[in-house]
Parts: C-alpha cells; sequence; structure tokens
DNA sequence: GTCTATAAAGCGATAGAC
DNA sequence: GTCTATCGCTTTATAGAC
C-alpha cells in the first residue's frame, strides 16, 4: 500500500475520533493529510469507501497493539500458569486508557459502530473485528479455567467485551470516569472467572 | 403542549431511529410529520434545538413505558419477596426487544450517547438518565440481596447498565442476534445476583 | 499521482402570503 | 399557525492541467 494512502487513512483515523464520522468532511481529511480533496477521491472511491477502508484499518491496528502487549506481556520464552489473568485484564483494560492513540482508536470504533446502525455496508467489518475478539478473550479465559466448557466461556467472552464497549462509549460520552470504568472491568473479570469456577 | 409539536417530537424520534441523529434532516422530518419545513423552524429554535427536545422526548418516553411495565408487573397492591428478580429482569430484558417503539427509544438513545462524544451539550440529558437508570437497578438488586453493601449494589447495576448497552449498540448493529443478546443479558443478572450473594 | 478550479447537489434557515 | 418559495452557505465529487 502507498505511503500516501496510508497516511490518509491515519489522517481519517484522527479526525474521526475529533469529529465522528458523521463530522469527518473531506476537506479537513485533505489538511490533516497535508493533501489535496482531489487526492482522497483518487485513492478511494467515495467518501462511503473511504470510510470502510478506515475501519478495516482501525481494526487492524487496534489488532496490532494488542499484539504486542500480549508479546510485552510475556517477558521470557515461558508462559507460567501464574498470570493468565492478569494477560486477559492487560488486554481488557488497554482500551480503557487515556493515551491518545487508544483514544483514537476508540473513539473510531465506536463510531463505526453507531453508523454501522445506519449502514449496512459497515457491518461486515464490525462482525469479523467482533468474533475475533470474542475469541482471544474466551481463549485466554480457557486458559485460566481450564475445565469450563467452551459455550460458557464464548458466553462469558461475549459479556466481558460488550461490556467494555458499554463501559468505553461512557468513558467517551463524559459520563463515566476513567478509573471507574477501569474499576468495573477489572471486577467484571472476577466476578466472571468465579462463575467459571463455580461451574466446576 | 399542542398536538402539532408533539406530532413533530414523534415523527423525530422515528426519524432518528430510521437514519441517525446525523442522519436526519428537516426535510424528511417534515414529510413524516406531516407538515412542512417552515413549521418545524416555527415551533423549534433551530436544528441542534430540535434535537434536544427530541431527545427529552424519548427519556420521558422510555421511563413512561418502564413505569407502566414496573406497574404491571404487580399484579395487586401487594409485592411479596419472591419476584423482585423478575421484575429487575424483566425492566433490563424490556431495552432487548424488536418492537418498533423500543428500537426506536434504543436507537435514539444510543445516538445520543454516540453524539454526546463529540457536543458536550448532549451530556447533561445523558448523564441525568443514566444515573436515574444505574439507581433503578442498584435498588432492585437491593431489594433481591438486602445484606449486600450499597457500593456493591451500585457497582452490579452500573455494570449491568453498561452492559445491556453494549448488548444493545451490538444487536442494533446487525452483529449479535436478539436472542442472543437477551441470553447474555439474563445471564449477567444470575452472575451478579450470585456475585452479591458471595459476599455475605 | 497530485494539484487547482469548478460543477452539482444538499441542506439549514428565512421571507412573506394567507 | 401554517404554507410556498427561495436564499445562501456548505460539502461532495469531478474535469482537466501538470
Amino acid at each position: 500500500m502507498s505511503d500516501r494512502r496510508t497516511a490518509i487513512l491515519e489522517a481519517a483515523a484522527t479526525v474521526i475520533a475529533r469529529r465522528g464520522v458523521r463530522g469527518l468532511r473531506v476537506e479537513e481529511l485533505a489538511e490533516e493529510a497535508g493533501v489535496s480533496k482531489a487526492l482522497i477521491y483518487y485513492h478511494f472511491e467515495d467518501r462511503t469507501g473511504l470510510l470502510r477502508r478506515t475501519l478495516a484499518f482501525v481494526n487492524n491496528r487496534a489488532e496490532r497493539y494488542t499484539a504486542e502487549q500480549a508479546a510485552a506481556g510475556q517477558p521470557a520464552a515461558e508462559t507460567p500458569a501464574g498470570p493468565p489473568l492478569r494477560r486477559l485484564e492487560q488486554a481488557l483494560l488497554l482500551e480503557l486508557q487515556d493515551l491518545p492513540h487508544v483514544r483514537e482508536n476508540s473513539t473510531a470504533w465506536g463510531e463505526l459502530r453507531a453508523s454501522a446502525v445506519f449502514d449496512p455496508e459497515l457491518r461486515g467489518e464490525l462482525a469479523l473485528a467482533s468474533v475475533i475478539w470474542v475469541r482471544e478473550v474466551a481463549d485466554q479465559l480457557g486458559e485460566a479455567r481450564p475445565t469450563a466448557p467452551e459455550s460458557a466461556l464464548t458466553a462469558s467472552a461475549e459479556r466481558l467485551t460488550a461490556l467494555l464497549e458499554g463501559l468505553s462509549a461512557r468513558w467517551l460520552s463524559g459520563i463515566l470516569p476513567l478509573t471507574e470504568a477501569r474499576t468495573r472491568m477489572r471486577e467484571a473479570i472476577g466476578v466472571e472467572v468465579a462463575h467459571l469456577a463455580g461451574l466446576d
């Protein structure tokens, strides 16, 4: 992929985080990316196509830093049975941090989910990312509680990821302080793990 | 309040559910309400003012049918200790139904939350409704588990309501079937109540 | 591939008659 | 209170030069 194209996508994520999907103006995007409006239409079909591509881009970027984080969580080459819960906690809390690129990704993600309610074209990308996310969390829950049935792990993972989105939305819309959102998330993990343990 | 004014607000809720807050066009609203564009500007300051009024209207309407539901859950004048959990379940599942006015309210609410990320003017309404909602759920949890500490009830209520919003968003954006969303919600209530019981 | 200039349409808002 | 007609800005999208 060309540098310019990528630069436009980066800029689009930034502008979406600032103005929202519906507030994104091609002109403002052009300024942010340092290119002309026409070039955006050269690289992307139209405004909607650009949004679809940006969603895919944001998803990939989120996966990328989740992977980095997971790698960083493993200091050596061994994976002791001790910290699987810590890793799960870190992965979920990763989206609840007031860092520029995290906030940008979370905001863009929330916008795209909200837009998908009215634009079925955006749903494919969204559903895919959601499935991957649930799968990952279910796997990590499985490491923590190997005896729990698969269906229970998936259900717990769906609850935890949906809760994460709910908390993230509240945080970003200013009705829940970040520290409380993080606390609720940590508690929820504890509650779900206890629930899975109780199934044995 | 005049009939016309109310009719416009009803129509606005319908159009928002169809197109989103950002997709609402005054012209489409006029058609939906069966009035002229000019009349909308006669009854409301401007587009933003109209949106604020509509969101307040939707909140009131939601409170109204929640209250009706609560009343319906009490067949006689007595409130036996038996079904407080059923009432809680009903109240939370009320927002996860494929009925026109529920879908309309949930969609409008989701839009309001999403818009508030970029428009601080909308946050007051949102925060207020959120606090009331958490308070209600915490009270009902308290009826089910009278010995649980207040702080634990509030934390559980915050998790449950945030989860509800997350599940609702997934349902409305087409990435989670309604039946699954309802199942996850029911399970979460069970998990949270068990958690509160475990604190004794 | 990238730009400048411009067409074309969309849309909020108002004037003025009834 | 309600309508028709219209203004004028904003924004998407394209034409055509380099």
